[in-house]
Formats: C-alpha cells, sequence, structure tokens
DNA sequence: CTCCTATGGTTTGATGTCGAACTATTTAAT
DNA sequence: ATTAAATAGTTCGACATCAAACCATAGGAG
C-alpha cells in the first residue's frame, strides 16, 4: 500500500514545494503592505523575537533562528539600528560578539504593526477559515524540522 | 467545537505562514545549490512551464501564471534570454506584446536541471518520506488559491 | 608560547522581488 | 474622429537573500 511509483512522488514533492513558495511570496507582500513604510516582513520578525522573548542576543544566533545566514542578519540589522528599533552593543564576554536588543521605540513599532495586522488576519481568517490552515500546520512543522536538520 | 479564542487563530496563521516561509527559504536554495552555474529556481521555473505546455506565452502571461509582477519577469527573461535558454520575438498582432519561447537551448538546460534534481529529490523522500507531504498538499492548495483570489 | 583551526561579523556581487513611475499601443467612450 | 482609460513592457530604487572572500578574536594542540 505504501509503495508509490517514484514519479509521482517527485511530482508530489513538486507540488508541495510549488504551493509553499506561491504562498510564501503572497503572503509576505500582503503583510508588508500594510506595514508602517518601510518596515519588512524580515524586520519586523526580529522585533517580534525580541518582544516575546526579551534579552539580548547575538547576531549569530539570530541568524541561526531564522535560518538565514550571518550576512542576511547583518543586513537586517544595520537596517534597524538606525531607525532606532534595535541597540547593538560589543560583548564584554568575547571579543569578536555583539550583542542586540530592541528599544522602547522598537516595542512601539512592534505593536503598530500588530495592530495593522490584525484587520488582514481577520480578513484571512473569513475567506479561508482555520481548517486548512489546522490541517497544515503540523506535516509542514515536520517537513520543515526534517529539511533542517537535513542542511548539514 | 467550533469556536476558537480569536488570539489562537492569529497565532495558528502565524505559525503556518512562518513554517512556510522557511521551507520555501530552505527548499529553494537546497535546489539552487544542485543545479548548474548561473541557474536559480526562478529560472528553472520558466524553463518548466515551457517544458510541460510548449508553446508560445507573452510575459505578462507568465507573470501571472507564476503570481509575480511584470517587473519580476522581465528581469527574469532578461537573464534567460542572452544565454539562449529562451527566444523573445515581437508579437505580430499587438504592437505592445512580445512572444516567449523555449529554445533548444533551453529544453537540454531543463533536462540536465531534472537530472541533478532527482538525488536531493530522492534524498528527501528518504528522510521525510511522502506522508507529511501528501498530508499538507490539499490544504496548501486551497490556502494558495484563496489567497490568490483575495489578492484584488 | 606558538600556530592552526574554529567562530563571529562584515563586505561584495549576484539574483529575485516589489512598488512606482514611465513609454507605447490598444480599446472604449463620446 | 478624438480623447480617455486600459494594457504590455521596461526602468529604477529598495530590500532580502545567498555564496564567497575577508578580518578579527577565541580556543586548542604541541
Amino acid at each position: 500500500m505504501t509503495r508509490q511509483d517514484p514519479a509521482s512522488d517527485a511530482d508530489l514533492l513538486f507540488r508541495v514545494f510549488n504551493e509553499v513558495g506561491i504562498i510564501a511570496q503572497l503572503s509576505s507582500t500582503a503583510f508588508e503592505r500594510v506595514m508602517p513604510e518601510g518596515m519588512t516582513l524580515a524586520q519586523f520578525t526580529i522585533l517580534n523575537h525580541f518582544v516575546r522573548l526579551g534579552g539580548r542576543k547575538r547576531p549569530s544566533d539570530l541568524a541561526s533562528a531564522f535560518q538565514v545566514t550571518r550576512a542576511t542578519m547583518t543586513s537586517t540589522l544595520q537596517r534597524l539600528e538606525p531607525k532606532g528599533l534595535v541597540e547593538i552593543v560589543a560583548d564584554e564576554s568575547d571579543g569578536r560578539g555583539r550583542l542586540v536588543a530592541i528599544t522602547d521605540a522598537g516595542r512601539a513599532m512592534h505593536a503598530d504593526c500588530l495592530r495593522r495586522l490584525a484587520p488582514l488576519l481577520d480578513d484571512i481568517l473569513a475567506q479561508i477559515g482555520r481548517g486548512p490552515f489546522a490541517a497544515a500546520l503540523a506535516p509542514l512543522a515536520e517537513i520543515r524540522e526534517k529539511l533542517d536538520r537535513m542542511r548539514d
């Protein structure tokens, strides 16, 4: 029963990755259209991390938390810091490292983003319902986790 | 039973979009690491379209087929054409339009990409199995379709 | 102690992507 | 027929992202 034509397996993977790509595209641009001028999903994600977990983190820890390269994190932090949304200080205990923390302005920006996001989420829930999301979450989490573990 | 705390609904959506974003990220970079030098997922997707469906298409049709802007399609076509993988000619019946078609070199490149992709797909199937993909496909397709219909 | 490797960050160059502004052509409206 | 609105493509500027190359510091092997 679990035996399958290899071609159809490949096709299944293709289709899933294709849907995933399109959804990622559509959702991130929908997000960014309602966000304050200049705020991107990548930047919001950093603020969200600090609002939920607090504390100070090294850029490389943020990079692995979000599955991006250190170069990408450098770039995003270099956009957040001039706006005063995060502050970055040298790590006393490690001459190479730096430590990032959110500022009050960053918290205010995050709150504003959440406020603007609410109507969009309501709209999506009204149009699609929670069913498909509930059904997709567990398999997606498994795919993500194993895919992540494979990148070695 | 279907009644839910609105906060948990928002959280569900957040999580699904988050998983989707990470999977899109990981899968596309995994794809591009095994592809021939200079080939990207975006470019492969165009070649794949023509190999499967044949014919000639206008850039704007390709753009809507792949849910990207015309500007994005212009950019991708401007990378494929100099490499000789597609050819672009004026549309006789419409002075504004242009028509894109794949070339023999494009077909050869596509075949090479498929050949290189096979081991990666095998690896993914071996590590994850088809189960989570089969489970995710239908809900993802529904989310994608309705999200797509909302962008108006 | 000295050297070699590992780790943290940055820079550079390339690609994909968007939105906005622009040109050219087509179609519809009056 | 003239004009206004829609459509096809392009260009530009910004951002996210990666890989590769690079600098600095830390840690371990002898």
